[in-house]
DNA sequence: ATGAAAGCGCTAACAC
DNA sequence: GTGTTAGCGCTTTCAT
């Protein structure tokens, strides 16, 4: 076995016998090439299985057909979905994705710093992170077309659920099984700014102050994101002197951590306590965990259209907004004491 | 706010008073370039905030500095910890990532007939997935470095766990408890060949065997890759006339599948019936699920240093094998009217 | 130690 | 409809 030398255009040229301009516009299928001879050039190109080289073309061509992808977390579900999608129609696109992983607040200051995808990508996305101004005035120096997935954005165009929205429904969903005292358990992300979880704080206050229900500050608690924190949140609340009879998390993850505590204190989930999370991670159908849906791969796909369509010159809608969906499964039930409300 | 001209290396050899040949050496930090001479590039490139351009670059030097990473599922746990452990590498190293997604065999045929990565890439890592002997052929005509993580490959070096030991870990812990009808919830990924859960399977059958325990095969069930599909691969054996007092699960999210049914069943884990899985996926720690617990992102890195060995035309290791590891919590528990044996 | 010049493989004017 | 000819921005002999 032996590795193929490199085939180049001008051997698809030679072989098609004519210029390799003509091969090239054939091969792009650019107008103005006989269909004759188009298709001796494919046949030519077909059998010495030639290749463009994407660096020449690139670099005669001035565009590099690929796209780098920002991300804070790969293997969270949440960020793994919208690459998912995002993946399926860049690749439909026929552009090719560089995957970049910013994690901590280092990585994210070494990757403004170095900007490692200059001169290598046409655009970039942002999955789900702020870009603060210091931040945009780099991503200027690219001068690239940036698109947002996951989160709203002032200044890309972006897409994303309506977080308070979302948390809304949550909420609302326990004020209509008649529970007065719900507990919030905040989640934040120690490498992001705090606006990520706002509209799903501001939600809690909201529907509170919409049911008449009094805002108790001992019912809230912040932790960092992910399932154990979610727990010790849990665990606080269950030492109050009047422990909630609901809660709402910021997220699946965090309600999982929740409910963990729960069984581990002997409590019955929804017998005790409800428990309601956001997100609808697929692990939430396996713990039949009541939940607001938000679709992550289509928000992943739609991000990818705006990038698509910003590259072949076309103006895209600013930002999109998702639905969420409440999706009611067996963490939740009316209050104990208190049937539900008349 | 206006985009920054590109800076070419002719501007900084002119603001260095250099040739380019020579401004090309001080930046690249190769040899015969004057102490003083370099400093004066590399300053004047700074002012610039000058940057190669890769493409001309690859183009004169023939490598592209890219491996491409081919994954089956992008947001399944194991795949998604991959992928970050490789990503972390490959960054730490320069090395660009460029992510395709081959999901089904049609995608997949898709990718070996386009070869996408072909000529954009110096190297490829498979995750987890076998590669069979025309693709083997394909890869071959790009002439590039392969690594196979996830899984073990007859070609190429590759870093996986043992899947038969991790298995009798699972299982060895079943039959230590003293349960004698051990049920084996296999599972199968539809889009891949079968021989990637092969080693979990005749652990289960070793296993028994060691114990000195007849094999039932009502007691085996194979499903796809799924929680849901865990699930009713557990219905069918509640159904049995003689259910099992404990099941082994190919992995977490099908151990969740399984809890599921025994609880919507009103039987009790592990009062019941016990039950273990295997990876140790993030969602087993918040349901106090009995594992066997895998290092997914050390796999990752292990498998981009293969890749930056071979790059640099080191020898690698054919092979890695990582150790798993039974992590006991809180779903077995010895079968009911048996107490643990002697 | 440095410079001149020839490509790397392709695309895009511009002629014909 | 097709061919000629410049580059694209860099690396790398080969001289000096």
């Amino acid at each position: 076995m032996t590795v193929a030398r490199q085939v180049s255009m001008a051997d698809v040229a030679r072989r098609a016998g004519v210029s390799m301009a003509t091969a090239s516009r054939a091969l792009n299928n650019a107008a103005g090439v006989a269909e004759a001879t188009r298709t001796r050039v494919f046949r030519a190109a077909e059998e010495l299985s030639y290749v463009v080289s994407p660096e020449a073309s690139s670099l005669a061509r001035g565009a590099t057909q690929r796209v780098a992808v920002v991300v804070p977390h790969i293997s969270r579900w949440f960020f793994a979905g919208l690459l998912e999608g995002l993946e399926a129609v860049l690749r439909d696109a026929g552009l090719d994705l560089l995957l970049y992983h910013v994690g901590d607040m280092e990585d994210r200051r070494e990757f403004f710093d170095r900007l490692p995808a200059r001169r290598k990508v046409d655009a970039v996305v942002v999955l789900a992170f702020p870009v603060d101004e210091e931040e945009q005035r780099r991503f200027q120096l690219m001068g690239v077309d940036i698109v947002a997935a996951g989160g709203q954005h002032a200044t890309y165009p972006y897409v994303c659920i309506d977080d308070e929205m979302a948390g809304r429904q949550a909420m609302g969903h326990l004020v209509h099984l008649g529970h007065e005292r719900i507990a919030m358990i905040a989640a934040v992300d120690p490498d992001q700014p705090v606006s990520l979880q706002q509209g799903r704080s501001s939600a809690y206050y909201s529907s509170l102050h919409d049911a008449g229900l009094a805002v108790d500050d001992d019912l809230v608690v912040t932790v960092n994101w992910g399932g154990p924190e979610g727990a010790l949140a849990m665990d606080r609340l269950l030492g109050l002197r009047r422990p909630p009879t609901a809660v709402y998390a910021h997220s699946d993850e965090v309600a999982l951590g929740a409910m963990r505590s729960l069984r581990r204190a002997g409590l019955s989930v929804p017998g005790d306590v409800s428990v309601v999370g956001i997100d609808d991670h697929p692990v939430a159908e396996l713990v039949d965990l009541t939940t607001v849906r938000q679709p992550v791969e289509q928000q992943g796909e739609i991000a990818g259209e705006m990038v698509v369509g910003l590259l072949r010159g076309e103006v895209v809608q600013r930002s999109v907004t998702v639905p969420t969906q409440l999706v009611v499964r067996s963490t939740t039930a009316p209050p104990r004491r208190a049937g539900p409300r008349a």
